[in-house]
DNA sequence: AACAACACCAACCGCTGCGGC
DNA sequence: AGCCGCAGCGGTTGGTGTTGT
């Protein structure tokens, strides 16, 4: 039995959102803020579903999100954090605030598992030599096995096809996030802030090529720091976008449970929590773990991943 | 050139948990 | 206290583009 989905209501209209109706929803937004999904369809005449609305806003639509290549910090951070937090995306994309947690799930499946397969197959003992070759460099580098110095820009191309399927129409939405981009500085509910920050760590992180040391792009302190530096700055509840706040905000978490758990809920009625960043446990993991036995939570997290 | 297989990703589906009544 | 509606989340699917034969 259950409830009837949403979305049965005869009229609804699925598949693929035209330019038409993205302008629709963004002008909507744009003049209600997000949230109470429900009325947006009967306000604005969309025959789509709240979910699909919603949806559609904040994977695609919502300003400040970066689409293209995962940069090889990004990646490293995801493989990091999928090892710690399991396939909590949403837990995850709050700490990659320019990637939604759809995004980050598929790059996860597309992506990220096959290589770190790829890596614990030629991980294998008696294989290392071969794994050298079979390895490419980018893999390496971005799954943290640091690059050879050769390897110059950390901006590689991490797959051939991740703008493939971007249709003319996929830019045209870029189109509406950048002139979002403008409202949201003008507009009195967004924090641009967060976007400007967000923006500047990714440059930064754009910009992990030191290439010497063994995971770097996963663990470099300067981007962890930058990461728990913008969660700090912003972290009493308005690390968000001008979105509802959804999935930008590791405080609002523990509705999942996620960064509860990792807090070890021996302190957690210590509600110190507003002295302490919600990125504490991790910022100290990472920190610890960056500066030693790296190589050996490497191949632990390898053990993780190998469950999927 | 045509077809098949593969890869990618936007969108959907269904479940869960929270909050209001 | 229990029910109901909603928002959010994670898994899955289907459409489309790309690559290989």
């Amino acid at each position: 039995m259950g409830r009837p989905p949403c979305c049965d209501k005869v009229g609804m209209k699925k598949g693929p959102w035209t330019p038409e109706e993205d302008i629709i929803l963004v002008s909507y937004i744009q003049e209600h803020g997000p949230g109470n999904w429900r009325s947006v369809p009967a306000n604005t005449g969309l025959m789509r579903c709240s979910k699909s609305c919603r949806l559609r806003w904040t994977n695609y639509l919502r300003p400040g999100i970066k689409r293209g290549n995962f940069t090889p910090h990004e990646e490293g951070m995801i493989v990091h954090l999928q090892a710690l937090l399991g396939n909590k995306w949403a837990a995850i994309a709050s700490y990659l605030p320019q990637r939604t947690d759809n995004d980050i799930k598929n790059y996860w499946n597309t992506h990220l598992k096959k290589k770190l397969r790829k890596f614990q197959s030629v991980l294998e003992p008696s294989s290392v030599a071969a794994a050298t070759d079979e390895i490419d460099s980018e893999d390496r580098k971005s799954l943290g096995f640091g690059t050879d110095a050769r390897s110059g820009s950390s901006n590689v191309k991490l797959s051939q096809s991740s703008s493939t399927s971007s249709s003319s129409y996929a830019s045209s939405t870029e189109n509406i996030s950048r002139l979002l981009q403008g409202w949201m500085r003008s507009s009195p509910k967004v924090n641009g802030d967060s976007i400007r920050s967000s923006s500047s760590a990714t440059a930064n992180c754009d910009l992990i090529s030191h290439g010497d040391g063994q995971l770097e792009s996963i663990l470099s302190f300067e981007n962890m720091n930058n990461v728990a530096l913008m969660e700090n700055s912003t972290s009493k509840g308005t690390f968000q976008d001008s979105g509802n706040g959804e999935r930008l905000n590791p405080e609002k978490k523990p509705k999942a449970g996620h960064l509860k758990n990792l807090n070890n809920n021996d302190d957690d009625d210590n509600d110190n929590d507003n002295d302490n960043p919600p990125l504490s446990f991790l910022e100290k993991w990472f920190l610890d773990e960056s500066s030693a036995g790296q190589v050996e939570d490497m191949n632990q997290m390898m053990e993780l991943s190998s469950i999927f």
